[in-house]
RNA sequence: GGGGGAAUUCCCGAGCGGCCAAUGGGGGCAGACUGUAAAUCUGUUGUCUUCGACUUCGGUGGUUCGAAUCCACCUUCCCCCA
């Protein structure tokens, strides 16, 4: 259930409440996709991240080491020992990202494993019977993320076929509902949209998919490759038709100003690789900009990373030994990075409800794609 | 003391008469990364202001139209036999 208290423009300050907590929203969803947060950190550190949300995937844990597993082991929630809310994505980003390992038909989607190449059939009931046993709090439809740029008759056909699956990954849950062995009996599902960057083929879609009267949707199929233009342009047509008292979720998204924007145009849930993947890689996020601890210029630097942030790193390190770490390729360089953004982006959105509240929202800006 | 081998651009190491500023690693420098096939990928790495020019392959001298590549001597290092 979802309670909106308040909005600052089109922005919107809510609480989500799951059986393992409330979430502030708006929200960013850690991203620990074959459930754990790559990098190095535990359940603990993710508390310590101040994160809310973690995200897990479908399709990983499904190939390893299997849902069964997992479902043995108390769900994802008791697998982590992560008590807090979660969320498993489909497997419907991987219908993208591993584009020449699959082929899709009405269906479902057949995955050639890129473990060990063997043939994995995904139908939307899969996704659903896979994510009931994972047992987060969120569950998500199994949708096609379709490239971009697509033409139009393929993504119409698409959005066509995702409305279809949505109707059966729906049933399948009721199915599951009454069922009535289940790991975590309060999970959710929630639609996506599709669309790519046609305005009213995206429209179209939420309209049909907001139909079905989920408790939460999704915008899908952005960031991934088309300008930031189209992508807020895409958001501002389709939040018109998405239902007021039903949380927002923009897939995938994003850098800093990508998720202020999307918020001041009534976005709610994020989640993204971006923090901890560029953490590992040297890209760290401050309040003074965005840093690439590998450059040089930091081989002396006696400063803390950025001297506002609480985190582990920036509390007890220099840039120096950051940098002497990652050029050393200690895994204690990409732990330690991977914490700091993690804490970023998580205070980021502590920042943003904060100004929602005191409605200064529109005063707020993200520095960090600038350099130091 | 006798015999054999080797010295290449930051490092290791290819090259064995012209297509060599010189393969490939490593290291260095820089860039990318948006529901994670990603501790990955890309570019760059003698000097000069570009086409291009110039200086390099232990040292000196030589052979040749042309040498990192062939010859002589020198220097240093390694191995084997005493």
């Amino acid at each position: 259930m979802f309670t909106l208290m308040k909005q600052d423009g089109k922005a919107r300050r809510g609480v989500y409440h799951t059986a393992h907590g409330d979430i502030q929203t708006p929200v960013f969803m850690n991203v620990a996709t074959q459930a754990a947060i790559k990098g190095g950190l535990s359940a603990l550190d993710l508390a310590k991240v101040g994160a809310q949300v973690t995200l897990c995937n479908t399709y990983h844990l499904h190939l390893r080491p299997g849902q069964d597993i997992i479902r043995t082991l108390g769900g994802l929630h008791g697998f982590i020992n992560w008590k807090a809310p979660m969320l498993t994505d489909s497997g419907g980003f991987q219908v993208f990202s591993l584009a020449q390992l699959r082929k899709i038909t009405e269906d479902g989607v057949q995955f050639q494993s890129h473990l060990d190449g063997r043939r994995i059939m995904m139908r939307p009931e899969d996704s659903m019977d896979i994510q009931w046993k994972l047992g987060a709090d969120i569950a998500m439809a199994f949708d096609e993320c379709i490239p971009n740029p697509s033409p139009k008759p393929y993504v119409e056909a698409s959005i066509d076929r995702t409305t279809r699956w949505l109707v059966r990954c729906r049933e399948e849950w009721l199915r599951l509902q009454d069922a009535g062995d289940a790991v975590n009996p309060t999970q959710v599902l929630w639609g996506i949209n599709q669309g790519g960057t046609f305005e009213d083929l995206r429209i179209r879609h939420m309209n049909e998919i907001a139909a079905l009267e989920l408790p939460g949707y999704a915008i899908g199929g952005l960031a991934v490759g088309e300008s930031a233009e189209d992508m807020y342009r895409i958001i501002d047509a389709v939040e018109p038709h998405m239902p007021v008292h039903k949380p927002r979720y923009l897939m995938g998204v994003g850098t800093p100003q990508n998720i202020i924007e999307a918020v001041k145009r009534g976005v709610d849930f994020f989640d993204c690789v971006m923090p901890s993947r560029n953490a590992r890689h040297g890209h760290l996020y401050t309040s003074q900009g965005s840093m690439n601890m590998i450059n040089e210029k930091y081989k002396a630097d006696e400063r803390a990373v950025d001297p506002a942030c609480s985190c582990e790193l920036c509390q007890n390190h220099s840039r120096a030994y950051l940098r002497h770490l990652f050029k050393s390729g200690e895994m204690l360089a990409q732990r330690l990075a991977v914490i700091h953004n993690l804490t970023y982006y998580n205070q980021l959105m502590q920042k943003i409800r904060d100004a929602i509240e005191l409605g200064t929202l529109s005063e707020l800006q993200e520095r960090s794609l600038e350099r130091v």
